[in-house]
DNA sequence: CTGAAAGCGCTTACAG
DNA sequence: CTGAAAGCGCTTACAG
């Protein structure tokens, strides 16, 4: 025996705009200007519409709405190295605000085939988004013009280009920072550990650091020798091994500046196995403030990225909105001492 | 004056899927299906369709592919604490084998109330998505009988729940390891740190890891004493504070376990502050093997957290599939040696 | 301020 | 194996 239901039963999946038109007494196009705060809805039409979502639950298919309107509402993001600490934490800030403003992400890495594509107006990642966000590509600024050409809004992250919506910190501001603090504790036999090999895109980054830590040594009629200059790899293993061949030079330095916390890390970790002290028979300074360098002591040039992810994804929305200066939006560095700095022994 | 264009513009914009079924002379349903590897296509027609899509560049709109077939391609993931170490690596390992799959990530904050709703079975959030990954939610047995009820699939990751699809490592094993390898190096005086009030949900962690450390060393006449019990926050400053306690104490123990690694970091800062040596004067073990432990040559259990995230998504898209035996996944911890553990002094 | 209707670009029974 | 056509759930000129 079947039975038949009482009663029209209620509606089964998720209510859609119909069922709620037909709820608040009005049509779905009233019910779609009302929940997108559509001016010219009477108010009145309005709360009945409100009463009617909410007794309903609906929330509108975000796929029929994409597809009706013409916009993604998906943000793209091409960064390199997606699992390193840098991208998690900048991926984290943008995620932040993007889904605040019902965004998605979608996140691509940047081998360098990819980048190819991109700078060529491949359209096959620009069509699936509204914009691009391009961390640490570092196209230069003749793909960078390229790029401003296009209809879709980019803005780049880590770089500044002139004709594109940029934000980034100032590397050697960075780098001159840590070498006037090792310099005022009396340092001079100091010592700089880079990176290259590693590095496929951002070049830009060690070349800068290098160079604003070398002009302020040199502005105190300092120079860095050539024996104190290391390649650490951006790695953890690479800064220990960099700080070994350095510890095990005739006159080893009394002062490192690191490029990064993760050689850093490595570093501390070669001065202790070497039997010494940090911050007294080597002091060590790192770029970065990495979540783990405060707990380590380590002396840093500390850099806000997630910051920048914030202010990189809100410039974005910024360009989708149509009001978007093209300009370049500089984030502050600053240098945090902590115990792996100290005069020299 | 106006020039008309010799011959039809392109396609302003990107093709769609009637421009490819066009070009290749067939119906827009036929093109469809050749794209899905749909059986019943001839090979002839589908390498016309494929070759027509290289032409045209074509990328189907996702939009509409999800609201005509009703499917979201999308993958709910509620976590707490979205920017700790271990729930980043977990999202990396989700995201990664989803994003194989074509399938989008849904991030959630598992505040109180957000959890709450879920186990209501509150619509908002299951009708976006096809299926939702729990992490580290801990909401006991009776609220996953519920949510197994759901026709959406769940995969709960970091605890074991008999009616549901879960994967996580056997935390009591991890600390059986610890507390084996302190008792083998000859220690006696051994402390735990582990924490409770930072952590709102996962109360089962601390739990466990401290009942199978204890375990070992009651099997080896020996316990904690209530003064070398201290709570670290599981925060890396939290580690530190206890540490300080610990060394305080008119009898310090020779070596501690730490349930986390980043409360061990703090931990490796606090003996150096007091003048003493790792792995000498005391010795330190950790859990997980954060990425940067190896440079603090940290002992410590290692938890796989990616091939967690990775293993999770597999499973989801298994259940998705219609194929979802709901088990247990358990997975292998190991203890990793370095140099911050050593016979008692 | 509001509604009827077309249309966004796909998928999928249904019929052949 | 293939096509015509309906339909997914919205948005948006257009007309009132």
């Amino acid at each position: 025996m079947i039975h038949e239901p009482a009663i029209a039963a209620p509606p089964v999946g998720r209510a859609t705009i119909e069922d709620v038109a037909r709820e608040a007494g009005v049509s779905t196009a009233t019910v779609s200007r009302a929940l997108r705060h559509h001016p010219y809805v009477a108010e009145s039409t309005r709360q009945r519409v409100l009463s009617a979502v909410e007794r309903l639950q609906y929330v509108a298919n975000a796929n029929a709405a994409r597809l009706a309107s013409g916009q993604s509402r998906t943000v793209g993001m091409v960064a390199p190295m997606l699992t390193s600490w840098y991208t998690s934490e900048l991926t984290v800030g943008v995620e932040e605000v993007l889904t605040q403003a019902r965004f998605d992400l979608l996140i691509g890495t940047a081998n360098s085939a990819a980048r190819e594509r991109i700078f060529r107006g491949d359209a096959r990642f620009q069509q699936r988004v509204d914009g691009v966000i391009l961390v640490d590509v570092f196209c230069g600024e003749e793909a960078a013009g390229r790029l401003a050409e296009m209809d879709t809004p980019v803005v780049v992250l880590g770089e500044q280009l002139s004709r594109l919506t940029s934000v980034s910190i100032d590397n050697s501001r960075g780098a001159r920072l840590a070498a006037k603090h090792l310099l005022e504790l009396g340092h001079t036999r100091i010592a700089l550990v880079g990176g290259h090999t590693n590095l496929d895109v951002a070049k830009n980054v060690p070349t800068e650091r290098t160079a604003g830590f070398r002009d302020t040594l040199a502005a105190a009629g300092l120079r860095v020798q050539p024996q104190y200059l290391q390649d650490g790899d951006f790695t953890i293993a690479g800064g220990r091994d960099a700080m070994q061949r350095l510890l095990q030079l005739p006159k080893p330095p009394t002062a490192v500046f690191f490029l990064s916390d993760e050689m850093a890390f490595g570093a501390l970790q070669a001065v202790r196995e070497a039997g010494l002290r940090v911050g007294h028979d080597v002091s060590i300074v790192g770029f970065d403030d990495h979540p783990v360098a405060e707990a380590m002591g380590l002396t840093t040039v500390r850099q806000p990225v997630r910051d920048i992810g914030r202010l990189g994804a809100r410039l974005m929305l910024d360009a989708l909105d149509g009001y978007a200066p093209t300009r370049h939006h500089p984030i502050e560095v600053s240098l945090i001492e902590r115990i792996s700095t100290g005069r020299p022994a």
